[in-house]
RNA sequence: GUGGGAGUAGCUCAGCUGGUAGAGCGUCGGUCUGUGGCACCGAAUGUCGCGGGUUCAAGCCCCGUCUCCCACCCCA
């Protein structure tokens, strides 16, 4: 019996990360860094300035934002309550004045939930109290103190510590929440934001979506709604794909009107759609009612036919609302942005309005979408700002490395530019004073930690990839003329350690 | 949430109609204590995803469950 065996034993469950969520590992992550930092690079050059919201934020903010219809609010967000324990709830009358007390001092460190402090503000609580403590006192003048005790303690049956939070789904309610919340509108207008980062979405997971994926997105808020500046959105992000050499991009744009026009081309829309219902899969039918829009992006063969005869938004728009596609079209071309025109490109959420894209690339299966944005003019309005001018967009960083990774633009591991072979401990102190003198000129350096055998050190170094091995032993030491091995070819050359840094700095 | 496919060594996978677990690559050691890639030799690593059932006997058959993949739903 070996002690591995006993140990085993003992061993607890393997823990693995939870489903949808992943280790993202090297060298993978160097093409993570690539992608982030040439977006930094190019949206820099926008004039765009990065926010970092907090990953987490009332479920409100993102529940108003997206419109709580959806399954989005009720079931793919991850959302908890932020301090779950509950009042320990003290029934006898003896101990109420001091839970009372408590229940105040909680209100005013704003530990109550909002939810219940919309129910039951500090006001009734005080008023309540006041009617118990006197009832304790014997001075109640109450006729009916038992009933005013009952109200309260069912009060605060219902009375919860901590807020529902949930972990962002995506960043546009922050960034408008931010853009209230510290008054950027004083800021010269327009405010152009940028953001990267971890969002969280509670689906199953499938090719390129997972529970935790990342975003690369940007809003420009406030100023006006000019087509130049859907246009120029839209240029920044193709130059960024174009920077970043991904293979097969497509763009599709579209208009979907405004508050004016569109509710009359969705009632339009449905009642074409009642009339053809039958022909239409059950997803389709559903969707009469909850969003005819939505039949338009259905991929059921069978029901393409139909689809493309239905009435197309373009042909009913406003006339603002043309004027302006028509007018961001132009501008794309002015800038020599090739693009698409998808009359059935919609957003799922109410706030869009007018400008929709979408990007998509290869190599994605059913999931191809890399990029998707859009204007939403009224959405920080409706989270309680000024009326604000808004568009922006949102990259599947996922998604997009993905597509990388399959067009063969994967980075290759990354390399030492020099492995110190040391041997004998007269060489140690200066293998170490040679690695930090590199180190401090830029240059990735591996020291081994003991000694070894010369030639496995040399296949050490081969193996992690090094450009060259930093010979050092008794005779270089001796000499102050250190080796230098170009394990490529195999020459050496001697060399002291100014001539060494020149060399390596040259080459 | 729904449907289909798949889980065997670190990785890629083989394993016949049930009969006690294998290869290649990688890792580590040796041939080889001042010269790497090559070659040869050797070693380690598996509760065959997990739990239950059938059987004298289960990696293989049955049931459940978890995870992954693909698609649907949804899509911020």
């Amino acid at each position: 019996m070996s002690e591995g065996a006993a140990k085993k034993e003992e061993k607890p469950g393997k823990f693995q990360a939870i489903r949808g969520t992943r280790d993202l590992l090297p060298p993978e992550t160097a093409l993570w860094n690539r992608v982030e930092q040439t977006a930094r690079e190019i949206f820099g050059t926008f004039g765009y300035g990065e926010i970092r919201p907090p990953i987490f934020e009332p479920t409100e903010l993102f529940a108003r934002a997206v419109g709580g219809e959806t399954d989005i609010v009720s079931k793919e967000m991850y959302t908890f309550v932020d301090r779950s324990e509950k009042l320990e709830l003290h029934t006898s009358i003896g101990n109420l004045g001091v839970f009372l007390q408590k229940v105040r001092q909680l209100y005013k460190s704003g530990e109550i939930s909002q939810e219940s402090q919309d129910q039951m503000g500090l006001e009734l609580v005080e008023n309540q109290s006041k009617k118990v403590n006197d009832l304790l006192a014997g001075t109640s003048k109450s006729e009916d103190a038992s009933r005013d005790i009952y109200t309260l303690i069912m009060l605060f049956e219902a009375l919860r510590l901590g807020n529902d939070i949930s972990l962002r789904p995506e960043a546009t309610a922050s960034a408008c929440r931010a853009y209230i919340e510290h008054n950027m509108q004083q800021l010269p207008q327009p405010v152009k934001l940028y953001y990267m980062g971890p969002m969280f979405r509670r689906e199953r997971p499938q090719k390129g979506r997972y529970r935790q994926f990342y975003q690369i997105g940007a809003e420009v808020l406030g100023g006006t709604d000019a087509p130049a500046i859907d246009a120029e959105v839209i240029e920044m992000v193709m130059t960024f794909f174009e920077k970043l050499e991904l293979k097969g991009v497509q763009l599709s744009v579209n208009s979907i009107g405004c508050r004016e026009c569109r509710p009359k081309y969705v009632e339009l829309l449905r009642a074409e759609l009642l009339k053809v219902k039958d022909k239409l899969g059950p997803d389709s039918q559903r969707r009469i009612d909850t969003n005819p829009l939505r039949v338009l992006d259905s991929k059921v063969k069978e029901e393409q036919a139909i689809i493309e005869k239905l009435p197309r938004i373009g042909d009913h728009l406003c006339k603002q609302c043309a004027d302006h596609y028509a007018a961001v079209k132009r501008e794309l071309d002015l800038r020599g942005v090739k693009y698409r025109e998808n009359w059935r490109l919609v957003r799922g959420l109410d706030y869009y309005m007018r400008t929709t894209f979408e990007i998509t690339a290869q190599g994605l299966g059913s999931q191809d979408a890399v990029c998707g944005g859009g204007r939403y003019d009224g959405l920080v309005e409706l989270l309680g700002g000024p009326p604000t001018k808004g568009i922006g967009f949102a990259i599947g960083e996922d998604r997009l490395i993905l597509s990388l990774q399959e067009s063969g633009k994967a980075p290759v591991a990354q390399g030492r530019d020099v492995y110190i072979a040391w041997m004998g401990e007269n060489a140690r102190g200066t293998a170490v004073r040679a690695a930090k003198a590199l180190r401090s000129a830029g240059f990735s350096v591996e020291l081994p930690p003991v000694e070894q055998k010369f030639g496995k050190a040399l296949g050490q170094a081969d193996k992690l990839g090094a450009k060259y091995a930093l010979i050092l032993g008794d005779n270089e030491v001796t000499s102050g003329e250190w080796t230098l091995k170009t394990l490529a070819d195999g020459t050496q050359q001697k060399l002291t350690e100014p001539q060494l840094l020149d060399f390596l700095r040259k080459s």
